[in-house]
This record gives structure tokens, C-alpha cells and sequence, in this order.
RNA sequence: AGAGGAGUGGCAGAGUGGUCGAAUGCACUGGUCUUGAAAACCAGCGUACCGCGAGGUACCGGGGGUUCGAAUCCCUCCUCCUCUGCCA
């Protein structure tokens, strides 16, 4: 949620902004949500002046009658009626305004940093950095769907059995190889200074809107409707929202926590052919890393966060390419995000395996996330997360690009982890 | 899940219809004293919103209600504690 005050203080400069996301109602959304302001505002200052007139009535009706004077105090009382109907009146027409308010407000995306690329879809992402290369595969190379049936790892139908389609079961080696990753991620991070959590993988409705899942995703989460929790897509969730209405102090900053969590995604609308086998889950397991920090360092951590993730498929010895996604592929909440993406040799394809954002304010705002520095002054802190990494996609690259004839080789880093070095 | 009790400022804890944004203690900040520290003493010490400002408004777990007036009464939800039941 972008914060009043900006809007009112730097509106052609984030409209301007906002266009470059392809936010093509920009302008209007803007002027409206700055006209809502300042109705509200209005409307404040009237209610207050008059519960105010209403209040110092009622404490002359107070002094009265422990005066004793019975009949003042009756006519005073009189004469608080009509106030009474204006506050209630007031304070409805206010209540109409700010919910207006704040839903005018959450149509409106983040800001996209100046360094995010214009653009409108996939193709005017910028690639940034290219690193490894393409593996060398057997001539009856197969991709990953038909390697996990090869070797029976990973079983859909099973899955489809257990709760229905995109809820695999992973089996021997593959759940082993996957459990061996998630350590391997976990470790990683710890080094990096991260501190482990786990967190609850179910979340309330406040925790939703906090991230800002909702109001606008809230068809792509699983719902309990029993207690109205909601699965959670990402460990971003609870992990940004244990923060949600804390000030801390600067000598704090940063918060480093690194989580892993099954995700679960509904992904309605998005089942087709290009999304298949571990392309595209309903639960998957993933690592997350998150960092809460000073405005003024949050580029820094951003990119010291890319550079973690591109450690780690470094290590995995993966072929890989950053992006800084233009503006029309940017997250809503999101004001600069880069992708990795692994090279798939077998499907002959990039699979976005990590996506590392910088959301400044606009989460903390929700959160009420601030910190305080040392004359006491308040101001919103930063959020940062990213994928490190998603376990579906590095399975999937790993069983393609390693296979050959005697079987799949797993890379060294990971041999300590799993106990065996070969799947077959 | 059932019965009972409780939720007040950073913490502890008073307050059961008006002068209560809320006693008191601790903690914290500044000052006096001291070579320095401790102690003692004095002063300050919540958050948010509106307003150029003076100032105003709201907040005593959340929401709603009664009343001229609610921390205090009523309804509801949440959380915690005790007992009973059930169960990884």
C-alpha cells in the first residue's frame, strides 16, 4: 500500500512511474484516491469539532449534577441531542470514505524503482548476467517427467490418488534427494547469517492483507473456511507478517530470517501443456529468505540477496541467467524484482527458479513495520524476500541435466547430504 | 470440547458510570549532588490521526451496543490461566 503523503507530495512523478508498470489508470486512481484524502480529512476535522462541542456538554452535565442542580443539567442535556445525530452521522459518512479510501488505494501497485525496465510482458525482461554452461546430454536425453517415471522418484498419479492433480509424491531417492536440498538450502543460508524459522503454513486474513495477498490473490490461495486461515503460497507470508506492528531499533537492522515451508497455489486459470510434470505445482517445498532493513541500504541487501541465490546454483553447477524484470512483469507489491532462471538442457527451456524483490515501503506500510532511530523518530522499514530456492524446477533441472546413460549424478555439494551420488 | 477465572502504558499493578490518557512502583531520559559511579532528590517519559499553530479527536485485548457521559454496564469474538475430557 503506497503511503497518502507520497501521493499527495510527488503525484506526476509516480504516476509517471506507475505507467512504466503498464498501470494504465494511473492517473485517475491517483487523483481519486487523493480526492477521497481529502474528503476524509474534511470530514475528520468536522466530526472531531463536533464531538468536541459534545464532549465539554458533558462535562458541565457532570459538574452540574454533583452541584446538585437538577434541572441546568436536564436542559443541558437538552441540547446534546441534535449533537449526538451529528456524530453518528458524521462518523458514518466517514467510515464510507475511508473503506472507499483504502480500496481505491490497494487497486494501486508499488512503484517500480528507476532501474526497472520499461516494458509489458516476459520478452522486455533484461537479462543482467549469464552464467555456466549448457550441459552435454546423451542422445536419449528425456526430460524430466519421463526421468522420474525411469527411475520411479517422483509419482503424479499417486498424487492425484492421495488429493488430485499437482500433489506429487515423491519416493526414494526423490524424496531424499529433496530433503537433502532443503538442508543444503538451510545450511547455506545459516552460513549467510540468516536465522532459521519455522513458521505456521497456515495464515489468518490480517497476515494476508499485511503482504499484500490480499485483497488481489485471494482466488489463487487455498481457503479453510472452517476458520477462515488460508494456506500459504510462500513462507514470505508469515515470516514478513512476525513483524507486522513492530518498531525496531535501528542497531537491529538488518533482520535476516530464512524459512522453509511447503507452498501451496491454487494456480487457476494456468494448467496447460507448457507446465508440465515439476514446471507447475499445486504444494511445493521452498527455502525463502527475508530481510527487513534501513531505507537508505535496501538496494544493497537486494543485491546481496541475488548473489546468494547465484551461489547456490553455482554450486549446484546449474546453468543460469538473472533478469531485472521490466515494469509490466513487475509483482503488484513489488518495486524491483530479479529472476533467475535455470537452464533446462532437456526441455531446451529457462525455469524460474528464484525471485529475489525489493518491496520498500509498500509492504511495511500494511505491516506497520517502522523502526526507530535515535531522535526518536519513526519511518517505515524496507521488506526484501526471494526464492533460495524453489525445490520443484532445481529438481527438475538437476534430474535433466545431470542424466546420463548409468543414471543421474548428483552434484558434489550435495553427496554429503543425500548419501548416495547416483540415482539409477 | 465443557466449566470457571482473567486481559489496563516497556514491565508490574490500582482503578466498577463524570474532574481518567488513566494512581503507584520499576525501567528509561535529562538535571542537581559527586573526582567518577551508586544512592538520594527534581523534572520528563504511550500511540495514531486532523490542524500552519494554539489545540483537538480517538485508543484501557478486537468489534458492536446502552448512556448526555464508559477502562468501569450489556452483547459478541479473540487470547491466556485453572480444572475436566480428548489426542498426536
Amino acid at each position: 500500500m503506497l503511503q497518502i503523503a507520497q501521493l499527495r507530495d510527488n503525484k506526476d512523478k509516480i504516476v509517471e512511474a506507475l505507467i512504466k508498470r503498464n498501470f494504465k489508470e494511473a492517473e485517475e486512481e491517483v487523483n481519486r484516491v487523493i480526492d477521497l484524502d481529502k474528503e476524509r480529512r474534511n470530514l475528520v476535522q468536522d466530526l472531531e469539532n463536533t464531538q468536541s462541542e459534545s464532549n465539554n456538554l458533558s462535562k458541565q452535565i457532570g459538574m452540574l449534577m454533583r452541584a446538585g442542580n437538577k434541572d441546568e443539567a436536564e436542559r443541558v442535556k437538552s441540547q446534546t441531542t441534535s449533537l449526538k445525530e451529528k456524530v453518528k452521522g458524521l462518523s458514518e459518512k466517514l467510515n464510507i470514505v475511508e473503506v472507499d479510501l483504502k480500496t481505491e488505494l490497494y487497486k494501486i501497485p508499488n512503484v517500480p524503482n528507476d532501474d526497472v525496465p520499461a516494458g509489458t510482458t516476459e520478452t522486455d525482461n533484461e537479462v543482467v548476467h549469464e552464467h555456466g554452461e549448457a550441459p552435454e546430454l546423451p542422445d536419449e536425453a528425456l526430460p524430466h517427467w519421463e526421468l522420474i517415471k525411469k527411475y520411479d522418484i517422483i509419482d503424479f498419479e499417486l498424487g492425484v490418488k492421495i488429493t488430485g492433480a499437482g500433489f506429487p509424491i515423491y519416493k526414494g531417492k526423490g524424496a531424499r534427494l529433496q530433503r537433502a536440498l532443503v538442508n543444503f538450502f538451510l545450511d547455506e543460508a545459516l552460513n549467510a547469517g540468516y536465522t532459521e524459522v519455522q513458521p505456521p503454513i497456515v495464515i489468518n486474513e490480517s497476515s494476508g492483507y499485511g503482504t499484500g495477498q490480499l485483497p488481489d490473490k485471494d482466488g489463487q490461495m487455498y481457503h479453510v473456511g472452517e476458520e477462515n486461515f488460508f494456506l500459504i503460497p510462500t513462507a514470505e507470508v508469515p515470516i514478513t507478517n512476525m513483524y507486522r506492528d513492530v518498531i525496531l531499533k535501528e542497531t537491529e537492522l538488518p533482520v535476516k530470517n530464512v524459512g522453509y515451508t511447503p507452498c501451496f497455489r491454487r494456480e487457476a486459470g494456468s494448467w496447460g501443456a507448457h507446465v508440465r510434470g515439476l514446471n507447475r505445482l499445486h504444494q511445493f517445498d521452498k527455502v525463502e529468505i527475508v530481510q527487513i532493513d534501513h531505507p537508505d541500504n535496501s538496494y544493497n541487501t537486494l543485491k546481496a540477496m541475488c548473489k546468494h541465490v547465484q551461489g547456490l546454483l553455482e554450486k549446484l553447477q546449474l546453468k543460469y541467467r538473472v533478469l531485472n524484470l521490466c515494469g509490466g512483469d513487475l509483482g503488484f507489491t513489488s518495486a524491483q524484482t530479479f529472476d533467475m532462471e535455470v537452464y533446462s538442457a532437456a526441455q531446451e527451456k529457462w525455469l524460474e527458479v528464484s525471485s529475489v524483490s525489493n518491496f520498500e515501503t509498500y509492504q511495511a506500510n500494511r505491516l506497520k513495520l517502522r523502526f526507530e532511530n535515535t531522535d526518536k523518530k519513526k519511518r517505515l522499514l524496507h521488506t526484501l524476500n526471494g526464492s533460495a530456492l524453489a525445490l520443484p524446477r532445481i529438481i527438475a533441472a538437476i534430474l535433466e541435466n545431470n542424466q546420463t546413460k548409468d543414471g543421474i549424478i548428483i552434484p558434489e555439494v550435495l553427496r554429503p547430504y543425500t548419501g548416495f551420488d547416483k540415482i539409477d
